[in-house]
DNA sequence: CAGTGGTCTAGACCACCGA
DNA sequence: CGGTGGTCTAGACCACTGC
């Protein structure tokens, strides 16, 4: 049996989910069964209770087990067909790939209207829209472009530097009234714009990711909505899935 | 100044958690400060630190602070500009939309060679490779095509009904000695090839979104690889980032 | 009813940070 | 050095499941 090895610098509750998970992959614990118990897991490890919880709870985040309060602590079935894609802002995805960001201000203008699929959106023009446009690139390639619409309201005097650094959240707090605390993001593939693949140095036609992120305020109204577009050559959503390591 | 219910439906470390989210988005944590330390929090809302701990943790996952051994618990910049999208397999996500799922086994087939781009990823025919393609259906539209390549080893005789419902690790777990114990997926747009839009129906050229799972065993051996193409306009990643409801 | 997971407490020791 | 977060313990009460 393994044992804990407490004067290890990697710490018991993440050793004991090593040992649970180990064995639900050699097949010790099958899925679908019942792990032992939590009191049974403290005795055997001798570990406290508090101490195993925190380890299931490790395994649990992972999706590999589930409890269910008054039966037991299951084993899940294993689920690889799952992928979890977890998108930054450009700037942190780009630094950890060690490229060069850079943004370039397109175009900013004042509107009256909004664009059609921001209205079905529910998003309403009140004072005016501010619109800006912003080419994003990586080692001076362009990569994406950005085009933003937020509400206007009592905003004070604008400057291009701030389109070119600050986060659109932190944008729509500073000039207007609204402070967005809720964000909605979809993902899809659509053919480039001719505008968009311009910028791009692609051509008209060819596929490009889009994120659509809208903004909202604590009462659902939404305030501000960014479209992404990405060259999809340069430009991909990783998922990776993987058992625990050893050692932390 | 919020107090603790103890007498609640809502445990103690959940109604905090909410009290101190509350108290970071009407501006009193303001981002980049500490929170009071955990003795204190403990002390003021009469709460010992471990459920104090507990409810930090809770705010951590979600990205609205972090802790920092020896310095301090510090309130994160906002960062509503992070996308987070969960892909589970196509099944439970049209159940989750309450569509009637579909799959149509289009071809199934004994190879000699893999793909050039199964190649590039390290993957080797071994004693061949077990092809098949299925198209996914919602509510009998097309919305999918999937493609999928396994190290074929020892196979125990293959049956057409599997590979219409099974999970496509648990079929390489079944049929081969291997067993994979990560996945790595990858999103990306593409046009749309003549076979694919075909059973699509849509146009060659048309942007799909493709992602592509590689399994990969304990040894980092590739032994399974899943192309999938689905039509944008049916199909589509969302990701929703909000705060804390009051209750649970 | 006995056994399970869910929550909480009070106290302890440690590693780390900054003055 | 004192204060911070990181970890662990031993014990308690609860709500829930299944017999």
């Amino acid at each position: 049996m393994d044992k804990i090895n407490k004067n290890s610098f990697t710490p018991p509750f993440y050793q004991l989910a090593a040992i649970i998970e180990k064995k639900i992959m050699e097949g010790e614990f099958k899925p679908g069964e019942p792990l032992p118990s939590e009191n049974d897991l403290g005795r055997e490890y001798e570990l406290s209770r508090t101490t195993v919880r925190k380890c299931l709870s490790l395994l649990a985040e992972r999706g590999m087990i589930s409890a269910q309060q008054g039966r037991g602590t299951f084993v899940s079935r294993p689920s690889l067909d799952r992928a979890v894609f977890v998108m930054e802002d450009f700037k942190t995805q780009m630094k950890r790939q060690e490229k060069e960001v850079g943004y370039k201000l397109i175009n900013v203008r004042f509107r009256k209207q909004l664009p059609e699929f921001a209205l079905r959106l529910g998003m309403t023009p009140d004072e005016g829209i501010l619109y800006y446009c912003r080419l994003l690139t990586a080692n001076a390639e362009p990569v994406g472009i950005e085009h933003k619409y937020m509400c206007y309201k009592k905003g004070r005097p604008t400057l291009e530097n701030e389109f070119q650094y600050k986060a659109f959240s932190e944008i729509i707090a500073i000039h207007t009234n609204f402070l967005p605390v809720r964000s909605q993001a979809v993902l899809t593939a659509e053919s480039a714009s001719e505008y968009d693949a311009n910028f791009l140095h692609i051509s008209t036609g060819d596929p490009v990711l889009r994120l659509q992120q809208v903004l909202y305020t604590r009462d659902e109204k939404p305030v501000g909505i960014g479209v992404f577009y990405y060259r999809s050559d340069r430009y991909s959503l990783i998922s990776d899935i993987h058992p625990l390591k050893g050692e932390r």
